[in-house]
DNA sequence: ACCCAGGCGGGCG
DNA sequence: CGCCCGCATGGG
């Protein structure tokens, strides 16, 4: 279920709401808070379309949501994310939860799932077990972020935190810089202010925005907030579909 | 044999 | 601040 949250969801009606909702056990509430059905979409595309590149986007992949998921899980997931590619991201966090996963059973006690592991569950695993686990050269800032979100920080206690602060916060968890600070804000927090800018994101925006011309993260940074400001999360997400799948 | 994959940390000028 | 480098691993 992360991953599907990760890689995001489709378009969601209401009418298949409660589908999701027994789907994911999880109460309707909730399902609206992690499938942000309050948003006002028409708000949100009034507000980012603001060109003909960001138009065709939006037509192109109308209906497409952010989520908000777990803040722990987000962050682990992203840690591992960096310098990788989605296959071998499922993998590694596949193999992190069958092996830490706390268990899910039923009413008999008879464990029928595997639940995402909570840092202090990984408390018990060493740097070799995330190498084992496929995480490669991420194994010490998992370790690292692991120990730091036990002990040190409460990820559970930084909602409502304005998103500079925020995203400044996240970044003095081992593994997490600008980037991967950006999508736990954004998709752990919902932080709609925050842009996170991979290979695809700054691609897309050099070509469409800067005629093919290189720009640093900072320019990119102050070109997403003057041209979509506080929506521009929902930007970010048009713009890494359009290079991602190669519509662009 | 190379290149890339939703970057980060550390070192340098 | 900007730039450069190494970093595990697997698939095209």
């Amino acid at each position: 279920m992360t991953l599907i949250n990760l890689m995001h969801s489709g378009s969601l009606e209401n009418g298949n709401l409660h589908v999701v909702s027994a789907h994911m056990g999880l109460a309707s509430a909730e399902v609206r808070k992690r499938f942000r059905l309050k948003d006002d979409m028409k708000t949100v595309y009034k507000r980012i379309a603001t060109d003909d590149s960001m138009r065709n986007s939006i037509n192109e992949y109308r209906g497409m949501r952010l989520t908000v998921n777990d803040p722990w899980e987000t962050t682990l997931v992203f840690i591992i994310s960096q310098f990788n590619n989605v296959k071998r991201i499922r993998l590694i966090t596949k193999n992190l939860v069958q092996k830490f996963g706390v268990d899910i059973t039923d009413a008999r006690g008879n464990v029928i799932a595997k639940g995402f592991p909570h840092s202090s569950d990984l408390m018990k695993a060493t740097v070799q077990d995330f190498m084992q686990a496929g995480a490669g050269f991420r194994a010490k800032y998992i370790k690292e972020a692991v120990e730091y979100c036990t002990n040190n920080i409460d990820l559970n206690r930084l909602q409502g935190m304005k998103y500079e602060e925020l995203k400044e916060k996240l970044m003095t968890i081992s593994g997490v810089g600008e980037k991967v600070a950006d999508c736990i804000a954004l998709m752990g927090y919902g932080e709609l202010e925050a842009f996170p800018i991979d290979v695809h994101v700054k691609r897309a925006v050099e070509k469409l925005y800067f005629k093919g011309r290189k720009r640093s993260i900072k320019q990119i940074q102050e070109f997403a907030e003057l041209q979509w400001g506080k929506y521009r999360g929902y930007a970010q997400q048009y713009l890494f579909y359009l290079d991602k799948l190669k519509n662009i």
